[in-house]
DNA sequence: CGAACTTTTGACAAGCATCAACACGTGTGG
DNA sequence: CCACACGTGTTGATGCTTGTCAAAAGTTCG
């Protein structure tokens, strides 16, 4: 069908979860250049106000993207997990309205700004399913708005716990409760507007409830109704199918 | 050079004013068919859950994008004046993952799904408008992320409504620091995640420090540069051309 | 003119932030 | 292999921002 060896396949992999491609279309996504990179720990890929030449594509490791207020704050926007493409959104409008960085050690193709024009000019599939990618990614992004502008740090923080479980079974990465999550607990207060003092006592009050179990490198989930319902969870908005 | 008289005309003012369409294609998006409607307000256009197979498109009045979470409490996800295509983002996912409403009487437009997918096939150029359209809503959805997690009271409607001047300056629906905008306090938590108690106490100050005046129908900004650094306020997540 | 909505005000409570200190684990260099 | 530094997690005391509840005053519109 496709060459399966190449290093773009999780892209691949991402995009034919949700949009139909054929076998041209595949080889011409799986044929893009690209330059591969290994990244280290909190290494920025995209900063804020930078002109974007290449879309960065997420092959193994996690990453986030995120915005600074001018007090310092830093708001995190989505974790991006592996066939994530990073900044499919700054690569469109040529200067980056947020930055990206890893939270791990990370593997990335970074891919040329207007090869993605072309392939998406040739093979108008591939460029619905590069809008469609953007729209789920979207989406994810107006449900933490829902998160942090209206719910309590419990809720926000077992809802964010609920999506990357979710998102890391479709991504392959893990196959059910327990997943590698490397993340910090004040990067967790970074994406949901929570101090990591409060986001300490929230983890305890979780763990204490019997929900979960979390050190700085993994999680697993003990109860997963019971996290969904503290998290006020629906997986609606990712968009899977079904 | 296009139809001068075409209802269509507020989106293509608005996507030319970031892509660069010729002759062929404006005349594409002028001839799509579509259905005229006057709403009135506080009508629903978009139910989350729903199955989307038109896009709307705002001719004039107000509409806001919402999600409502399981407390019943509910996030305003951005705010939309003419010109604006509301649902691009439900049209391409099927599935409506939040919900769409007037904010005031409102001349819509509704296109055919469909139609909009050929006309992006047709004109690879279109395509790209579309999904720099939804780009550019999505960087006002993040700012307003960092907005709502981020920032206190004040910062967030500070912010708020300098976002609405500049946008309603470029929608050409004003031209300075007076404009409408029919909004009551109680809404303008709901954007900002505040209670509308508080927002009256805060619009109160900003009224007192002299950076605004404000009714239910209209806002006056009576000192710009204050009232951006009152509000953090940097333009640039906007995209606009220079 | 009255009904419904919106703004305003006050008293009080709660959730979360802030500040500070300490404990723990992990990787690194001497 | 130990010592140490550094990042991270944990705990406690305190206070501010914001939420909650309730009621009154003002506004809009049929």
């Amino acid at each position: 069908m496709n060459s399966p060896s190449s290093p773009l396949e999780p892209m691949l992999a991402k995009l034919t979860r949700h949009s139909p491609l054929n076998t041209h279309e595949r080889e011409a996504l799986l044929k893009l250049p690209h330059r591969l990179v290994r990244l280290g720990r909190r290494k920025m890929i995209v900063r804020e106000g930078e002109v974007v030449t290449q879309c960065c594509l997420l092959l193994s490791g996690f990453a986030s993207r995120y915005k600074v207020a001018g007090s310092g704050a830093m708001q995190m926007l989505s974790v991006h997990l592996r066939g994530d493409m990073l900044d499919l959104q700054n690569s469109v409008v040529e200067v980056a309205d947020h930055s990206i960085e890893t939270l791990t050690d990370a593997d990335v193709a970074f891919l040329p700004r207007q090869a993605l024009i072309d392939v998406a000019a040739e093979f108008p599939a591939v460029g619905r399913s590069f809008l469609k990618e953007s729209v789920i990614d979207g989406s994810i992004v107006r449900e933490w708005l829902l998160n942090v502008g209206q719910r309590n740090a419990k809720e926000r923080i077992s809802h964010l716990l609920c999506e990357v479980a979710l998102r890391q079974v479709a991504a392959g990465t893990s196959e059910g409760p327990q997943f590698d999550w490397p993340i910090t607990q004040e990067q967790l207060g970074h994406a949901t507007g929570i101090t990591s003092v409060h986001v300490n006592r929230t983890v305890q009050a979780l763990r204490a409830e019997g929900l979960i179990e979390m050190t700085t490198r993994n999680v697993t989930i003990l109860d997963w109704k019971g996290l969904q319902a503290a998290g006020d969870f629906s997986r609606a908005y990712l968009h899977e199918p079904a």
